[in-house]
DNA sequence: CTGCACATGTAAACGGTTACATGATTGA
DNA sequence: TCAATCATGTAACCGTTTACATGTGCAG
């Protein structure tokens, strides 16, 4: 059936409960964003695109003359996102900057190294507060993926801060 | 001085020693891609610009009619290396399709669930397998950088198998 | 003599972000 | 009345991947 990326996002969204193009965007922003991101840019022309092969269906609720166009999801819809679902495909790609500098921090001294690693654990502190910030959020939720995908992000940066204050310490104790 | 993504990649690289851009290739195919990947179509290119911009300098090294072509980084790349190195920013993205996938099979089913998990957990082994092939050649390196970030690599990827372990646990239990 | 590794490069397509443009409604 | 939020959309740009094109040198 041959989803793009966003489309994916779209349809599992939609697939809960209608929702606008702006909603989409608010409810990504809360919980997807962490390991799959979409912005404007890509889900209005892709809202577009689905409508047009049929995977969803839009319905003009407009209040006055506030424009809102909401999305359900079609039968067709449901088929092409239970049939990614059962593909094994499992993309992975990661851009961890702070692990591309310590890579080649080495070369620019100790120092470097290890502001590299104390840069990259104070990332994670961050990340690992905003998604606190969401925990009420997303164990609200009836279903049971929401609250174990942001137990999988707590967890990952729990592991990425625990990481960098080993191995700051381990380098420590070499010197 | 303002270094585009693969430019950072580049110059680190050609920091440690004089590289073609086939070389950086096969380096960076061995050692970052993990987080941070590079393909010819970008690293040829780069070259030129980061050439043009008297960053790094090229020597021909042809053997006959065997075109070759090494790079070696500059006084000025050694500066913009390191202004970068400096820099706080952290730039940190993750595209999970399991993740993907595990957030939204719950509307599936509690079988779409498992199979999520288990899905997302081979990858993760695969991952774990590949990174352990190369582990005799980042350890042989004689800097710090690399083996330190290939145990994240490795502690990453066992991290992501135990989760994956304990929630299809923690899952069979409920149910 | 064949296949593999070495080696360089370009063009097209893709996916995505950012910035811009526009405007309505609501609550403080 | 002013700021925040709701709401939709486009255009320009960026970085990247993939496929293609081309050819050399060496080992078995």
């Amino acid at each position: 059936m041959d989803l793009s990326p966003t489309g994916r996002v779209i349809l599992g969204v939609l697939a809960v409960e209608p929702r606008s193009g702006y909603d989409i965007k608010a409810l990504t922003d809360k919980s997807t964003r962490f390991f799959w991101a979409a912005s404007y840019g890509q889900i209005y022309p892709e809202l577009k695109r689905l409508s047009d092969r049929g995977l969803i269906e839009g319905s003009d609720e407009s209040h006055g003359s506030r424009k809102r166009t909401v999305y359900r999801i079609t039968r067709e819809g449901r088929k092409a996102l239970a049939e990614w679902l059962g593909t094994p495909e499992q993309v992975h790609e990661l851009r961890d900057e702070g692990l591309l500098k310590l890579f080649f921090a080495a070369a620019q001294g100790n120092d470097a190294v290890t502001a590299a690693i104390r840069e990259k654990r104070d990332a994670h502190a961050s990340a690992l507060a905003e998604l606190r910030e969401i925990e009420p959020y997303a164990q609200s939720a009836e279903r049971v993926g929401p609250a174990e995908v942001l137990g999988y992000g707590l967890a990952y940066n729990e592991f990425a801060i625990r990481w960098c204050e080993e191995t700051l310490e381990r380098l420590n104790k070499e010197n």
